[in-house]
DNA sequence: TGGCTAAATGACTGAGGGGTAAGAGAACTT
DNA sequence: AAGTTCTCTTACCCCTCAGTCATTTAGCCA
């Protein structure tokens, strides 16, 4: 009696629909306690199916951990894919960041924290490596444009970059401590993103 | 052939430097694979024992995950002590974090992420947790007094503390892609801190 | 209505890892 | 040197959990 959550369609698209459920439970859990700490049966119960059935829809444990990982990869590059083309640096920054928080706090969100990506086997985290820096070098180029056009500080772009990439990270780890209440993705997204353009000092 | 890195010294001095080099070893495979991910067997080779040995020093892996997280609250609690009575509020939020960043960053330093503390039996996460609220609260004082004398811009203090408490944790968690060569770690928290205050506009 | 595939279940296996028991070898004491 | 305590080891137990296999149930098409 899995409660799917959905209505009726046809029947590629419901398996779909389950695959991506699953994702979403999978990546809550993994970020709350952590890949090791979660187990299949937690996974599945959650969901009300048993174990086994995961394994109709993932080849094992670090497969259904990689297609997390993989959905946040994939919001990444759409936040920076609908990125506009004109206006400066800071406001270009500040779009895809934007964009990118949104869909990662957004409830039912799958971001899947970075912590977990130790777990994934060397070729596969690998693979998510690579475009992870592929990422993080488009933002150390916003950064150092910003920094051109004098709209930000002087700084260590790199060390930025990897600061501003990780601080995701433990905003979704921490949800039920850091959100309270009903989340609204805008205003917690925007709350954050003021806080890492502007700090904490007065102007 | 335990390479307890250290000279000669009374019994209880002896024991005492193991047990914090076990400390170390284990928080820092902590951070980086998470409770979980680390066995026991791992951390005792790491320092040259067996694992049983590692039951003459602690009582059970939960045990010894808490006095992990026990220092890293005494780190905590040391740099509000050591804070400075006098000059304004953003001067005493600096000169706390500054201390506790410093201490936490340093090659040996035994901070232990929060991440794991969902590891701990529920008595202990409880005990951790009010003396983490503590800190938290102090944190609090402080930005509501910054805020109110004018040396920082109006904020939501409370989101603002756990943001900030959170924020060291990743900072520990990937030492390998954040910190690159040897650790200055005066050099880091500066560096960290002046991200937090400033952010990353031009001023 | 019967045959076929898709979707899921229950029972089982094996490995990894936390924890224990009993004992060996230092090192200190007298 | 014998007794005693401290430190650590070897061998073992057992539970959890990822992954497999055989089987059942649900939906689709003749």
């Amino acid at each position: 009696m899995a409660d799917w959550n959905g209505e009726i369609a046809s029947r590629e698209e419901l398996r779909d629909r389950k695959r991506r459920a699953a994702l979403r439970v999978a990546s809550r859990l993994f970020n709350e306690k952590g890949y090791h700490a979660t187990s299949l049966d937690e996974i599945a119960d959650r969901i009300g199916v048993t174990k086994t059935a995961l394994y109709y829809y993932f080849r094992n444990k670090e497969e259904l951990l990689y297609q997390c990982i993989e959905l946040s990869l994939r919001a990444g590059e759409r936040a920076r894919e609908a990125e506009p083309q004109g206006g400066n640096a800071l406001e270009r920054f500040n779009a895809f960041y934007y964009t990118f928080l949104r869909e990662v706090i957004a409830d039912g969100g799958t971001y899947t924290t970075r912590m977990n990506l130790r777990a994934l086997p060397a070729p596969m985290q690998e693979e998510v490596s690579v475009r992870l820096d592929a990422l993080r070098g488009h933002i150390v180029t916003l950064l150092d444009a910003a920094v051109a056009e004098g709209s930000m500080r002087p700084m260590d772009s790199q060390a930025t970059a990897t600061f501003l990439t990780s601080a995701v990270n433990w905003m979704v780890a921490y949800p039920q401590e850091y959100l309270t209440g009903p989340v609204d993705s805008s205003a917690e997204a925007t709350g954050f993103l003021e806080q890492l353009v502007y700090g904490l000092a007065a102007r």
